[in-house]
DNA sequence: CAGCCAGTAAACAGCT
DNA sequence: GAGCTGTTTACTGGCT
């Protein structure tokens, strides 16, 4: 029996099985392997070629190689090089990867602005400069542990103690800077909770002060890697329209308004694309975000949602009601200790499932099963129930999304555009 | 309607 | 003792 992957979040309902206090951290240890129980620090531990794991790594999980590398410098160098994306490339030369403050150019926009020449970016800003200021105060569309995620992962040691996570995120999306404190109170509910982060071994962290170094579970990373690259970023317009109020029972679900944009270019590039962006330029390109001032530049693929609401106000810190879809529609929800999300993880990502020929399987079946995002605890060593990473999958994923670039931005890539196709409309349209 | 998921609040214990 | 940190439980709301 292998352990089954669990949600990310999600209330526990009784004890959570895999971090009982004083017993999970070994626990961890006991599974050996990837299994790293109060785990040392990333560079000790990870693999010899990649003293500093990045976000790119995770593409490849715990075994990646240089592929993915390959395919996201690839991509970087003859796509977002090439075709100076405003966003991107601003936010690349100010060190920020997002910048709330800064305009919101979606990857559609940027898209525009990369194959029509005839486009200012400053004419594809959303909803002008108010909106700008308003972003401050908007919602960032990634749950807690996405942004837990970044924020460890663009930190110079890929470990972080919560405060610095609070600090990074608050650095990042202003919006937390003016919300009450619960959502302090949710990460650390999130870093308990999600077996993507684990502590660092104190005594190889933090010989004094208070708390743990927090670090991204190298097993998990691939993980939330695809979670992020699969979070759904609604098109820029999607937005220049937004309810007045926020969205509550009696407005339209914000899918559906954003599913009412016409726009040739799919939402599945986009989501793709915008992914890439991110995670491409994340870890390469500032690889010291964390000590970068300002907050994240959420221009590229208008990552910043309007919540219309003072943030005091509305107590409902993150992601949209919307983009809560987003795991079920693809996106990697990640494991949690939710008794609830236990039963669920064990119907999703079992590897035997994955190779096994499901007739009967739509594109909702896989997106599900890549959905529960995180590995049965299975290890490798033992060699019971083998998770097998999905690092090709993730990187045929990696070369639809440059192929969807290539086709943002108006290029004919033959190989890559026809591999994009059903396959990542089919996995993003659910 | 049930189930799932993410978010939130709160209680509690341990540590500095 | 205060404050922070970490864990756990419970609940809510949105969505499928």
């Amino acid at each position: 029996m292998h352990e089954p992957p669990l949600g990310l979040m999600g209330p526990s309902i009784g004890m959570s099985p895999d971090k009982k206090a004083g017993t999970a951290q070994e626990e961890r240890v006991a599974r050996g392997g990837l299994a790293l129980g109060p785990v040392t620090l990333p560079e000790a531990r990870s693999a010899a070629a990649s003293p500093c794991p990045t976000s790119l790594d995770g593409v490849g999980g715990a075994n990646s190689d240089d592929e993915e590398l390959t395919n996201l410098n690839w991509l970087n160098e003859n796509l977002l090089q090439k075709f100076p994306l405003g966003g991107v490339e601003a936010s690349a030369a100010s060190g920020s990867l997002f910048d709330i403050e800064g305009e919101s150019r979606s990857p559609r926009v940027l898209a525009s602005a990369a194959s029509s020449s005839s486009v200012s970016p400053s004419s594809l800003l959303l909803g002008g400069h108010d909106k700008g200021k308003d972003l401050l105060k908007s919602k960032p569309p990634f749950s807690f542990s996405l942004l837990i995620y970044m924020a460890i992962e663009q930190s110079p040691g890929k470990s972080l103690p919560v405060k610095d996570i609070y600090g990074w995120i608050q650095k990042h999306f202003p919006y937390f800077s003016n919300a009450p404190a619960g959502w302090k109170n949710s990460v650390r509910h999130n870093l308990s909770l999600n077996k993507c982060f684990r502590k660092v071994d104190k005594s190889l962290a933090k010989p004094s002060g208070k708390g743990s170094l927090w670090c991204v579970d190298p097993e998990h990373r691939p993980y939330l890697l695809q979670a992020l690259k699969k979070q759904h970023f609604p098109p820029v317009n999607a937005f220049r329209t937004p309810p007045a109020s926020p969205p509550s029972a009696s407005s339209p679900p914000r899918h559906l308004v954003l599913r009412e944009q016409t726009c040739p270019i799919k939402d599945s590039d986009i989501d793709a694309a915008a992914a890439m962006m991110l995670l491409n330029s994340a870890p390469e390109l500032h690889a010291d975000r964390y000590e970068q001032d300002g907050p994240i530049d959420l221009s590229c693929r208008n990552l910043v949602l309007d919540s219309g609401g003072d943030p005091k106000q509305d107590h409902t810190y993150s992601s949209l009601p919307s983009l809560r879809r987003v795991p079920r529609s693809g996106s990697a929800p990640l494991p949690s200790h939710s008794p609830r999300a236990h039963r669920a993880g064990s119907e999703g990502f079992h590897s035997d499932e994955d190779s096994e020929p499901d007739a009967g399987e739509d594109g909702a079946a896989v997106t599900k099963r890549v959905g529960h995002s995180c590995p049965p605890r299975a290890t490798p060593t033992l060699g019971k129930r083998v998770w097998h990473e999905p690092r090709v999958e993730v990187d045929e994923e990696l070369k639809e999304a440059a192929g969807s670039l290539l086709h943002l931005a108006g290029l004919s890539s033959e190989g890559e555009t026809t591999c994009y196709s059903a396959k990542s409309a089919k996995h993003n349209r659910k």
